[in-house]
DNA sequence: CTTATAAAAGATAATTATATCTTTTAATGT
DNA sequence: ACATTAAAAGATATAATTATCTTTTATAAG
């Protein structure tokens, strides 16, 4: 559903928004360890986000990436509209072209609440909220270092 | 989430579930046509159906693919482990490696559920079973012919 | 002012998915 | 047998996605 350049983007977006601030920023290095991510495809993606206004970054020494109060402002779908070319929830599970309520596919009626949930919380929610609720519920942007075995 | 390839493929099995018999067969291009997608591109997934024994075919004059009652017992994720490679539903959505139920993804608990509820129709529902419930629920396959705009 | 650092920009490579075309083989009806 | 039909098989083409590499530019600190 989404690419990877989607899915990089986003959780490196919302990486610096829990962590990055003016005095505190990240090198796409960081970010692509921190994430286990390719570091030059996310880095290109880095740049692409920064010329879009959802990123910040300063160049130099103790340069890097970060947002800023205004930046977190934006949703996830700017995130997807810069990114992905077309709306990535549009499209039908199962191909059929012009698939709606009216005109449902075998399995739209499973897919359709999905859609909405995803597509409420993608566009409607903030990146600050997004990240604060993130934190909150201790839902993780990444795994790294994290024994997954350990809680069996 | 699905590729193209696994859309025409399910869209193909369930055209034949519903409309072919051992005396009434369809060729590749009817098929292509009735579904309006590629027909060198369906006719090699329907090569590789009848491989994998998930349709039958017969060749020359009045041939073409058709679904038996043994063909019908499969389900929907036969056709899946045919046509893709490894777990459809396996990623995820974020794209963390090793997110689950104890390591959740911040959108783990609305993709779950979803994934459920389609891999439960996927992997338990036959094919016989699944075209009788779209010819009962009156979803479509194709919508070629049909006006979207008649019900507005 | 010089050096080190890190992003920006541009070019290229590899892989996968999608799609098309041609030739061969098998079955049917005449 | 022969001609016709349609699938099977194999080869090739195109595009999109993913990934990597190199060079340039801007910034900060000493």
């Amino acid at each position: 559903m989404l690419s990877n350049a989607s899915k990089y983007a986003i959780r490196s977006v919302l990486f610096l928004a829990e962590k990055s601030s003016k005095i505190q920023k990240f090198g796409a290095k960081q970010i692509a360890d921190e994430l286990e991510i390719p570091l030059h495809f996310i880095a290109k993606l880095l740049q692409q986000l920064v010329k879009a206004k959802i990123i910040s970054s300063t160049k130099g020494p103790r340069g890097g990436f970060f947002t800023t109060e205004k930046d977190m402002e934006n949703s996830v779908c700017t995130i997807l509209d810069e990114i992905e070319t077309g709306d990535v929830f549009e499209p039908c599970f199962m191909g059929l072209p012009r698939c709606g309520d009216e005109n449902p596919c075998p399995v739209h009626h499973i897919v359709a609440p999905f859609k909405d949930a995803i597509l409420e919380k993608f566009k409607h929610q903030s990146i600050a909220e997004f990240s604060k609720e993130i934190e909150e519920e201790g839902s993780y942007l990444s795994l790294k270092g994290i024994d997954y075995n350990l809680k069996l």
